[in-house]
RNA sequence: GGCCCUAUCGUCUAACGGUUUAGGACGCAGCCCUCUCAAGGCUGAAAUACGGGUUCGAUUCCCGUUAGGGCUACCA
């Protein structure tokens, strides 16, 4: 019977989510969905000193408001948790005890002090820094003694002194290590926690995960993760190291070179859809031309031979474009319902659902985010206080004055108010005056929003109405 | 420093030895459409890091160089 596929994402609960996370957790997502297995979230909250209040209901915010939902994980048991790592400290004690037993790891005495000194002399000598195994051959007594003497320590595990250790990686193919530039890792801290290295290695196997998606600054300690599976006699899961995702100057993405929390995006008004489209282009593909995808069509699409080696770099100006596109594929229905929430919080009066529907219809093409409606079209629901400087400049004279005067009256004795009797009043106007349609047509616009470019200045004046059109049209004239 | 990984337009990428004058997308420039802006359509500039091999033939395979990144904690 083929191994149900078992994946998981273990973020440490140090802050907010980072994109690069995302990436992870969407690609773990995918794949377990893709294969029809289970996705599983793991806290990995080993390190007591980088924990941070808060962080882990956040993580699962995030996660759920990206359309990213885990099977297993706090608070949805699958029958393998608990799901947080410093509530499963006996099982790693447990464990790691084994491999002392076995000969696989021993109890370490030295010193932060000590080990300060030799790595300090290793470096003046120009060797590389590692552990100089000082407590590895301890006799077993003595060991004893001291442990039961209560002399603070740790439990390092043996690595073999020669040899190498090749493994494969379903994005990288071989990899190969030699085992004299591993160190004798610390597998439990002197606190009574484990370290990385023994936690994942313990859970990924207790909770029977078939394949390690993560990121590729785990590469380096891969081999200590098979060397472990191999001690404790367990079969070694598959492993796909991601590559990295960089700043525009291609280091490291990071804080400093822009937002990297995902939250940030979100408050920025990015679209999930657009977010999540776009973190899993970096670095995969579908090997066609298609671009636009949602997570369905992620998750039927998605394979792991797909993903590419080299790290790629946060191109905001691309999730923009994705995001306008995605925005452009919503229901109007639904746009409108989030553009009433926005509305709400900028403390500006609902207008009508038919009102909104109708602006979001105006606008839809214009936009790269929900935002923007308030900020570009802001005149759909009060009055300019504002108007563009070049604009005046350019359309406002004692003409456009006078133009927009007569336009004003006509209009508010004009029987109809439609797109169509708008636009032939305002041309036959133009006409009688001897301007350009143009010419009377920006003038109106400036006086109407404030703004110099917007949708077709005829359908916005017919949903604006009648009585608001000649209201701001005097005021404008009033101005010039 | 040591070890590991990576290397196609500015950016995301396609190509899995020949169908390639290296394709698409974002961005950029120009044109068309047009009341402006957007959208849309068309066009353009723009890349296989370098040097050696292997091969009848290399973007594709191998080696080296260079560059970038990661790891080198009782952090993850």
């Amino acid at each position: 019977m083929p191994q149900e596929t078992r994946v998981r994402f273990a973020p440490s609960p140090t802050g907010f989510l980072h994109v690069g996370g995302l990436r992870t957790a969407l690609y773990n997502f995918l794949f377990a969905r893709h294969n029809s297995g289970k996705f599983i979230l793991r806290v990995e909250d080993t390190d007591q000193s980088r924990k941070v209040e808060g962080a882990v209901e956040n993580l699962i915010e995030t996660l759920r408001w990206s359309g990213i939902e885990f099977d297993e994980g706090p608070g949805i048991d699958g029958g393998f948790g608990p799901y947080t790592q410093s509530e499963r400290l006996q099982t790693y004690h447990e464990h790691v005890q084994k491999l002392v037993s076995d000969g696989h790891a021993y109890h370490c005495f030295c010193t932060p002090e000590r080990l300060d000194q030799v790595r300090k002399q290793q470096q003046a000598m120009k060797l590389p820094p590692a552990y100089d195994r000082h407590c590895r051959d301890l006799p077993r007594e003595e060991s004893e003694k001291r442990r039961k003497s209560g002399e603070p320590g740790v439990i390092r595990m043996k690595v073999p002194i020669g040899g190498e250790m090749t493994f494969e990686d379903i994005i990288r193919g071989k990899v190969t290590i030699a085992h004299k530039v591993l160190d004798d890792q610390v597998l439990l801290k002197s606190d009574g926690f484990p370290t990385y290295h023994l936690a994942v290695v313990v859970d990924d196997h207790l909770m029977k995960i078939s394949h390690v998606i993560r990121g590729e600054e785990w590469l380096p300690s891969t081999p200590k993760h098979i060397m472990l599976y191999k001690y404790f006699g367990w079969d070694v899961p598959q492993f796909a190291h991601l590559p990295l995702l960089l700043n525009p100057d291609r280091t490291k993405l990071s804080k400093r070179q822009g937002d990297v929390a995902v939250e940030d995006y979100r408050n920025k008004g990015y679209l999930r859809e657009a977010i999540v489209n776009f973190v899993a282009f970096l670095g995969w593909n579908p090997g066609d031309e298609r671009e636009i995808f949602t997570l369905n069509d992620l998750i039927r699409d998605f394979t792991l031979e797909r993903v590419g080696k080299s790290g790629a770099v946060f191109n905001v100006e691309k999730l923009n474009w994705l995001n306008q596109q995605h925005l452009r594929l919503k229901p109007d229905e639904e746009i409108a319902t989030l553009l009433e929430l926005l509305l709400q919080e900028a403390g500006v009066s609902a207008p009508s659902r038919s009102y909104l529907l109708r602006v979001v219809a105006l606008m839809k093409e214009r936009v790269t985010f929900i935002p923007d409606y308030l900020e570009f079209a802001g005149y759909f629901f009060n009055d300019p206080t504002e108007y563009d400087e070049k604009g005046r400049q350019k359309h406002w004279n004692a003409d456009a004055k006078k133009a927009l005067a007569m336009l004003a009256e006509q209009l508010e004795k004009a029987p109809a108010f439609t797109t169509q009797s708008i636009e032939e009043a305002l041309r036959v106007l133009a006409e009688q005056l001897g301007v350009g349609a143009g010419k009377l047509i920006h003038a109106t616009r400036l006086a109407l929003s404030g703004r110099v470019v917007g949708p077709g200045l005829f359908e916005m004046m017919e949903l604006l109405g009648k009585d608001t059109v000649v209201r701001r049209l005097r005021h404008a004239v009033g101005l010039m």
